[in-house]
DNA sequence: CGCTAATCTAGAACAAGTTTCAGACTTGAT
DNA sequence: ATCAAGTCTGAAACTTGTTCTAGATTAGCG
């Protein structure tokens, strides 16, 4: 039978690939696979944490992780579906992180606000790998959405947290989601230095007005 | 002395360009060089309208406007800057557009709301070439700055002309600041698919509260 | 007109993402 | 232990964005 279990399937008519995406069991991956998907996660990081989305090449991720090119794309169809992956694992590490200290403020909106500004630090602290990982969030196409959709979903798990809220309204969903459209571009902006660091802070904080104005239900 | 203006100049150290941007003035174009550009410009548009990002290839615009590659390059120093003039270049026929019929609302939201659901209908009408000058818009890197910071006042205007407000306070720049954020982050998801028509009309009704939120001042 | 600097063209060349292929290697089942 | 199916490797090829070059053209000035 099968050697080392399917990592992935390919689609060969139109012009791109169908993938498979990160932890999320699927295929069960052999202890020397997951520890390729390892080395090639921690090449990326690495690389973009120098020069950014650019200096993440394929080629030289390959080299890094011991693996052939073809190996590279056998786990990783396109260079957007790895750094996507790499921020599945880059945020990941960030829930853990912030869960540890929850927000401090009074009101949810304040909360939140909070846990982004933190988030927003720490990003600050790795500019390059910031830029790798949103321009590939934002770039990517349909073939990519499973894997976007799930980082999103992070996200919404990480804003969900600090709010503290069990049972959100469809109107705190509602707000949540513009809160992660304005997290993106507001990243986006900072990324290519078209908005300030303070600039950033306050469209967090204006943008986290709303989760106020959709008023919590009593408990 | 020289023949036809000067173009553009370029950088030569770094890896980026440096760029010129669209109609404001700088170097003035003689006659045939703006028709070269409108012959460009129409050419990418045209292929972005059929398959999207992808679909606007530098030799075949340089083809179909009969340009060659290099003089294509001069015009635009990358496939970035095309695709973001070309924005420039519809965001202007839309402002214009809109401005014929004024939005309905009774408050500011709903006519902001109201004017942005209809210019979502328009790139409905047009989603590959929609795919294309925001795939390009949210991936343009710093070397492409000033070219999206136009794009982003025009989207202010059009946003602030259908507030009807004449002196915004600082509040409600910060509310249309978020409104921008959500209307870019809205459109890829809409545009990638994970997230339906539906969802982004609400996901825009939502993020226009915070404009009744920021109470326009005493006039 | 004739000059000169700048622009335009055609085409080759280069870079990085992606695909392909033949052969060596692993794995799990028999 | 053997074998069939699936993986991995190394290298070449292909695609498309970008750069470079040499020569033909054009614009404006004296």
């Amino acid at each position: 039978m099968p050697a080392e279990a399917k990592v992935s399937a390919k689609v060969n008519k139109p012009a791109k690939v169908e993938a498979r995406a990160a932890a999320p069991v699927s295929p069960p991956l052999t202890e020397r696979q997951e520890a390729r998907r390892r080395r090639i996660l921690h090449a990326s990081a690495q690389l973009a944490s120098r020069g950014g989305f650019d200096a993440v090449q394929m080629r030289e991720v390959a080299e890094s992780s011991r693996v052939a090119l073809g190996t590279l794309y056998r786990y990783f169809p396109s260079k957007i579906h790895l750094l996507v992956a790499t921020m599945q694992d880059q945020l990941e590490h960030m829930h853990g992180t912030l869960r540890k200290k929850p927000p401090q403020g009074e009101t949810a909106a304040e909360r939140v606000a909070e846990t982004l500004m933190r988030a927003f630090r720490a990003l600050q602290r790795e500019p390059h790998l910031a830029d790798a990982m949103v321009r590939a969030l934002t770039f990517a196409d349909r073939s990519v959405s499973p894997e976007v959709d799930q980082v999103s979903r992070q996200t919404t798990a990480i804003i969900l947290d600090a709010m503290g809220q069990e049972n959100p309204t469809p109107e705190q969903l509602s707000a949540v989601r513009v809160i992660e459209h304005t997290w993106h571009s507001a990243l986006i902006t900072w990324l290519s230095g078209r908005a300030s660091i303070a600039q950033v802070k306050i469209d967090i904080e204006t943008v986290c007005r709303l989760i106020d104005l959709t008023a919590p239900p009593a408990p």
